[in-house]
DNA sequence: TGTGCGATGCTCT
DNA sequence: GAGCATCGCACAC
C-alpha cells in the first residue's frame, strides 16, 4: 500500500513550531499528491491558522473533541481534511499532542501535473484551478480518504519550495459569525501572488 | 470588479 | 434537523 514518495518530504521536525509561525513557514513550500493518474503539485501561497482552545472559529474550539476533530489532537504534521458542502478542505495539524490547532491551506500555485489538473477542472482558466481551498483539493486529487495521514509520507506530502520575498497577513475568510475571532489576522499569503483566493 | 444567493452533503445535536 | 473554514453563476454598476 505505502510507496516511496517521488520527492523528499520535509522532516517531521519541520512541523514542530508555533502554529502562527508554521502557517508562515508553509508559504512557498510544495504540496504534492500522488495518485494512480500521476503526480500533481503546487506551491502553497495562502494559509489560515485555527487555534482550537481559544479560537471561536475553529472546529476544535474549547477542545471540542469529536470523530471529525480527533486528528487535531494528534501530533503536528498530520492531514486534517474537512468536507464543506460538496468540497474537501485540507489542513496541516500543528502544535503538540492534545493541543488541537491546525492550518488551512487556502490556495496553491500549480507546478507539476498541469494536464491532469486541467482534466480535473475542465473549462477553467489556470488561475481558477487552485485559487480556493475547495478548488485546490479537486485539482490535486485530495479527498477525505487522506484524513489522518502524515505529510511526511506517500501519497500526500510537503517538500521544500522557495522562500517568499514578502508575506502579507489579514483577517480570515468566510467566518463572519464567530464574534471577535473573525478579526484575528491569522490569514497569511505571499504578497502579490496571483493565485491567492482573493486579491 | 463587486455583491448576493442557491445548490449541496456531511457531521453533530 | 440545523449549520457550515465553498463554489459558481447572475446581476448591478
Amino acid at each position: 500500500m505505502s510507496k516511496k514518495p517521488a520527492y523528499e518530504p520535509l522532516p517531521i521536525q519541520f512541523y514542530n513550531k508555533p502554529t502562527l509561525e508554521l502557517a508562515k513557514a508553509l508559504l512557498g513550500c510544495l504540496l504534492v499528491k500522488e495518485t494512480d493518474e500521476g503526480i500533481c503539485s503546487g506551491y502553497i501561497v495562502e494559509t489560515e491558522a485555527y487555534r482550537g482552545p481559544h479560537d471561536r472559529a475553529a472546529h476544535s474550539f474549547g477542545n471540542r473533541r469529536t470523530k471529525r476533530t480527533e486528528v487535531m489532537f494528534a501530533e503536528a504534521g498530520r492531514v486534517y481534511t474537512y468536507t464543506m458542502h460538496t468540497h474537501t478542505l485540507i489542513n496541516v495539524v500543528s502544535a503538540d499532542v492534545n493541543i488541537p490547532e491546525a492550518i488551512l491551506i487556502r490556495a496553491v500555485e500549480p507546478y507539476e501535473g498541469l494536464d491532469l489538473m486541467e482534466t480535473r477542472r475542465p473549462g477553467r482558466q489556470p488561475r481558477e484551478w487552485t485559487n480556493g481551498p475547495g478548488k485546490l483539493t479537486k485539482a490535486l486529487g485530495i479527498t477525505s480518504d487522506d484524513y489522518g495521514k502524515l505529510f511526511t509520507e506517500w501519497p500526500v506530502y510537503i517538500t521544500a519550495g522557495y522562500l517568499p520575498t514578502h508575506i502579507s497577513s489579514g483577517p480570515r475568510i468566510g467566518i463572519d459569525n464567530t464574534g471577535e475571532a473573525r478579526d484575528y489576522p491569522w490569514r497569511y499569503w505571499i504578497t502579490g501572488n496571483t493565485y491567492v483566493s482573493r486579491r
